[in-house]
DNA sequence: ATGAAAGCGCTAACAA
DNA sequence: TTGTTAGCGCTTTCAT
């Protein structure tokens, strides 16, 4: 009775005093329900646990903050969980949800296998909403990778820039091809020709941006321009230049695609594309929470804020032909 | 009865072939403890709270880890929160504490007072394990700051630098001074003379630490070695100094206090001393747990293993004077 | 329209 | 040494 008003059960008829005398009680109480009580009788732990590769990578930064707004408007709890750190043999995925600690996941597979073994093992136990990759049959919320790169490219376009490479993600990233994918449609559509062996498979980390900076710029023809599939490896392909005394932005441009904070770190400063990870961390929760109430799993592709481009420091004119 | 030999409850007499019986079927069904049931039961949550000023500082990437490990072993969870998201008005601790969500918490307080506030409003009500501070009256680690600072200067000195400049942290952070400490320390110990205006209050971002570098290398007089109180705002004096056409190592060594993995992502890259700093947060789960059973507050520094110089390429040897 | 009571899964105290 | 049971605080069903 007092139960259901406090919770405010649309179902329950009762009178508009008594519920002002029960709420107003409560209140004066400072009534709080206890969290484990609930979770027993309800049988749902209240709790999600978001599984990303690195939690301190600035980029999770805000998708981890939309996670959690979103958790805390439905009242749930987040449990940050860190995918590099499950061994194989771990099943600390599998013991929270036989423990009843949490209702589903939000998750990003990191590019290692593992973390599909481990989400096979939980995923037909509690709802999975797979980010920045598509699953089969189970919810996912992506971004418009294809767009942001594609962006990217034709700020470098407009810069009168044509030989333009790519550094892209590696080869299991769903995220690497769709990026490569933008940039090739703005290259076609711009009618420019695109070198195969300038489109690069590196990884998302400063030492693979470096190599591979460090290889496009080690052949007789360089490209004068790089849109990098990620801004940590972004990181590696500034350091990588210099390295190879090629000046940034006079003789090579560099486009990233997310903006954190590291951005403004470097020298030169990254010209980044920013995207809506704020909001593909509340999509995330939404769709869970979605799930839980029985709902069918769902394929989003966040739009809204589409991605935008920063400018600064690290683009330029392309210099003129020798 | 069953639950007392799952448990390993020592004070329980039974029999071996009983426990061994219990134990066999209760695996054979894959028997796991319903958390819920046990929280109610037992009127804890089996949770403790991390909260930092800001989750993806790499900094906290390590503390982190140290964090779970520690809860890992004592099968509590790990809720993070970040202090920075916390408004003034959001009791967002409070309700936690409130619902029974929390059992306590391990707080790092950033430069801002709202936190304070809301240290006080739970602290009294479950455990708080202040990290990188000193409280009155409860329990807290920290880190050899003094040493750390100490070490970071000496290995300036050795490179036979006598003009050492100080970036150090914002006015209400603990570790600042006990960095300037340890940096004063060393200066009077090799007898060399320390100017005051060269020791100056930045902040632990990349933009106070620019503006710093900035400053001291407007002077007349310019320092030729900087020992940096985070590696964060080290980012930004790299970036100053490049501003100001100050060449690093050459001209100006730097060293910053905390290694990441941001360190080898400059160029040059980062001398760094490296903070056990993954110690710091096992000890303050430990701590934690002890309170949470009825022991008293400590004070503990953590000695072992103690700060590392990891020497990069952002020191060299002093240059010739004019 | 409101009150009473059962029961979620566990642990600890008590009986046998 | 082992089995039985009350009760943690909540929600929900069933009486009133």
């Amino acid at each position: 009775m007092v139960s259901r008003i406090l919770n405010n059960d649309p179902r329950l008829r009762a009178r508009e005093d008594t519920r002002d005398r029960v709420k107003a009680v409560a209140s004066q109480l400072g009534y709080m329900p206890n969290h484990a009580a609930r979770a027993l009788r309800l049988s749902h732990a209240e709790t999600v646990s978001l599984v990303v590769p690195d939690a301190t990578n600035p980029i999770f930064s805000e998708m981890f903050r939309g996670v959690e707004d979103e958790a805390d408007i439905a009242g749930l709890q987040v449990l940050l969980g860190q995918s590099l750190d499950l061994r194989p043999d771990s099943n600390l995925l599998r013991r929270l949800v036989d423990q009843g600690r949490v209702d589903g996941f939000v998750l990003q597979v990191s590019a290692r296998q593992e973390v599909h073994e481990a989400e096979q093992a939980i995923a037909d136990r509690v709802p999975v909403v797979l980010i920045h990759a598509r699953g089969q049959r189970r919810g996912s919320v992506i971004l418009d990778d294809e767009g942001a790169a594609q962006l990217a490219t034709e700020h470098l376009l407009a810069l009168g820039h044509t030989d333009i490479a790519m550094v892209s993600g590696p080869v299991p990233a769903q995220t690497a091809s769709r990026r490569e994918k933008g940039y090739a449609r703005a290259m076609s559509e711009a009618h420019v020709r695109r070198r195969p062996t300038w489109t690069v498979k590196a990884g998302y980390s400063p030492e693979a941006g470096r190599q591979a900076a460090r290889h496009l710029l080690s052949k007789p023809r360089r490209p004068t321009a790089m849109v990098v599939a990620n801004i940590n490896a972004a990181l590696g392909v500034l350091k990588g230049a210099r390295e190879s005394k090629v000046s940034v932005p006079d003789e090579l441009s560099v486009v990233a695609i997310h903006d954190t904070w590291l951005a403004t770190t470097t020298f030169p400063e990254l010209t980044t594309v920013r995207m809506p990870l704020y909001q593909m961390g509340r999509e995330g929760v939404r769709q869970l929470i979605a799930r839980l109430s029985g709902q069918r799993p769902e394929d989003v592709v966040i739009t809204d804020p589409p991605p935008v481009l920063v400018e600064r420091e690290s683009t330029a004119e392309a210099p003129r032909r020798r």
